[in-house]
DNA sequence: GCGAGTATAGAACGATCGTTCGATGTGTGC
DNA sequence: GCACACATCGAACGATCGTTCTATACTCGC
């Protein structure tokens, strides 16, 4: 049924608020289902799609599809996200920037060296792990012991680590250029309540 | 106990594993211990350092502290991370970025009214759908039925909207102001293979 | 070596879990 | 209007939950 779109968002919202799936008991009074069994049903019918799963213990847990979001393109008119089932472009933040989990590491950025490419200090970098990247790759290098993240280049004298700052020099690795990974998203996350920027 | 932070750790892993909590039988397994009393003295433990919480239903639930997180800050040597298992990436970037998932929308970025704000075309922005927002909060606002995003203010005439690039006007609505939405936090991919950017 | 304090084991308890069944209600198509 | 499909209800079931209690091992300081 349509209805258990409502059903699920509802379920998603439970979760992000606790991290932690109610009881059935607790789904039934949550979604204004007053037994169990129509619980079970709409678990079973939620666990088809893929959005929840068991663990051994029968408890519910996230299915794969649980966390996906629907991309919207700024449409002319009406709401983002119209057409609900057309098409399927929606996957998790986490696959959407990360493709190789075990290499990727998550990196604050600290001043404002880049702010000319749009990444502000407080900015969280998505960072793969890799010594290979190329002129223009925006890369976490690591010069005297500490990481910066820059844009790299190349001139007849070799690499060189450019800044997107007017205010800052660009820098040319004595030696080797030691590179920790290459850029490969960046992430943002605004404070409601004044906690970020 | 020193123990205690082994087992908090293993259960973090869990936690990032499934998503959801084993019950008190199912985490003595895991842990080696082989009575749920000792459970129950261990959650106990971990409850007052705020690490777990407890729903109404008697189930465990993270608490506060359990997603401290060992995000990479830019540290002077070494490699973040660099302690094996220090390093718990046990929060999602979804759950990390979205608080109600039923009211998120993800919206790609068009334009590039917003480069100062380090917002660029072809951004992801993650808006929350609100019709209260404060004046400096980023706003996606439906204009000529157009979504446009733009930061919020005021002045004494009433709202308008600001865009963040000298190239380009402020914009004060005529009649009033229709929100669809706060920007909470900005997604950028860059394509390794010559997809986004 | 011995007592104090703590961590664990083990068993018992009522409460609550998720499952299952048949009955009731609601909607759609013929 | 009637039959069919489907969602929901309400009650019963055994299984498992988390709590609690007492007893046993371990670790110190002396």
């Amino acid at each position: 049924m349509s209805q258990d779109a409502a059903y699920l968002a509802q379920l998603q919202d439970y979760y992000a608020r606790h991290r932690v799936f109610p009881p059935y008991s607790g789904i039934g009074e949550l979604l204004g289902l007053r037994s169990k069994s129509s619980v079970a049903a709409l678990v079973a019918r939620l666990r088809l799609e893929g959005y929840l799963e068991a663990t051994p213990d029968r408890r519910l847990k996230p299915g794969p599809r649980f966390f996906e979001r629907t991309l919207a393109e700024s449409v002319r008119a009406g709401f983002p996200q119209a057409a609900d089932d057309s098409a399927r472009e929606s996957l998790t933040i986490d696959e959407f920037l990360i493709e190789h989990p075990s290499r990727t590491v998550l990196v604050r950025v600290k001043g404002d060296s880049m702010v000319d490419a749009g990444i502000h200090p407080g900015d969280i970098a998505v960072v793969e792990r890799t010594h290979m990247a190329r002129p223009g790759d925006l890369v976490v290098a690591i010069v005297d012991e500490e990481f910066t993240l820059k844009r790299l280049a190349r001139d007849r004298e070799g690499f060189l680590l450019l800044p997107a700052n007017p205010a800052y020099p660009p820098i040319r690795p004595k030696g080797s250029l030691e590179l920790f990974g290459v850029v490969v998203g960046i992430i943002r996350k605004y404070g409601n309540n004044g906690t970020g920027k």
